[in-house]
DNA sequence: ACCCAGGTGGCCC
DNA sequence: GGGCCACATGGG
């Protein structure tokens, strides 16, 4: 199939998803610090439990590199508790604040100076950063041109019939093949996908009201959403 | 009483 | 190198 198809399917669901929704004004943090926090306590997690966590974290005063790793276990288990999978969670956040602190000395700034295929390979290495949250925290903590793929990208994707594969890669490179190389708008379709995802493209397909849906590959003659 | 949510690491074969 | 499974809370 030749690319401009592709090219021109993404554009237009982007349009259509930016005229129904608007700028998004993605990631929602005060800080690029709490842009990392969130990625980590955000993975397979509903966002309202997330900020439940990172309030909790405010509210304590450790939402800090020096103080998430200067708090015990028990304690950090108990301020992340509402975020689920909190004692995997404490770990992969001390992890992280650990490599943040020795190779960047806990400054954003030198951090952003790194080439962004550089810092992918490290977050990678981090125990606890998986592909999702490496190329959330780049793009949306770090301003690193990168495509976040997740749960609502893949399920999207395949509703509308932009491709049958599931690897995570593979979704990466075709968005990042297909759509031009912008930062903004990076950051911004991810943040589209998932306010489709969040308010209609859900698990069960029962969204007739969905801005996409004309755009629904159709399955035994009906859309698949 | 289910089902779902902005994944990842550790097993096993 | 892919296919399971544990991890855990809160909302619909």
């Amino acid at each position: 199939m030749p690319t401009s198809r592709h090219r021109n399917k993404l554009l237009k669901i982007y349009n259509v998803l930016f005229n129904h929704f608007g700028p998004r004004a993605w990631w929602p943090a005060e800080t690029p610090f709490e842009v990392m926090v969130g990625a980590i306590l955000t993975q397979n997690t509903n966002w309202l439990n997330v900020e439940k966590a990172i309030v909790n974290l405010k509210s304590s005063r450790v939402l800090r590199p020096a103080s998430l790793l200067g708090i015990g276990n028990r304690e950090l288990e108990n301020l992340i508790k509402p975020s689920g999978y909190y004692r995997q969670k404490a770990k992969k956040l001390k992890a992280f604040v650990k490599y943040f602190l020795r190779d960047y000395d806990g400054r954003l700034g030198k951090m952003r100076d790194v080439d962004g295929n550089e810092l992918r390979h490290e977050l990678l290495q981090v125990h606890g950063i998986g592909p999702e949250t490496a190329d959330s925290i780049l793009l949306y903590a770090l301003d690193k041109p990168t495509f976040v793929v997740d749960a609502y990208t893949k399920r999207i994707g395949k509703r509308v019939g932009l491709f049958k594969f599931d690897g995570y890669h593979e979704i990466k490179d075709f968005f990042e093949k297909n759509i031009p190389r912008d930062l903004e708008m990076y950051k911004e379709y991810h943040a589209l996908l998932v306010e489709l995802g969040k308010n209609y493209c859900r698990v069960k397909p029962v969204c007739l009201k969905c801005p996409v849906n004309r755009l629904c590959v159709k399955e035994k003659g009906r859309r698949a959403c």
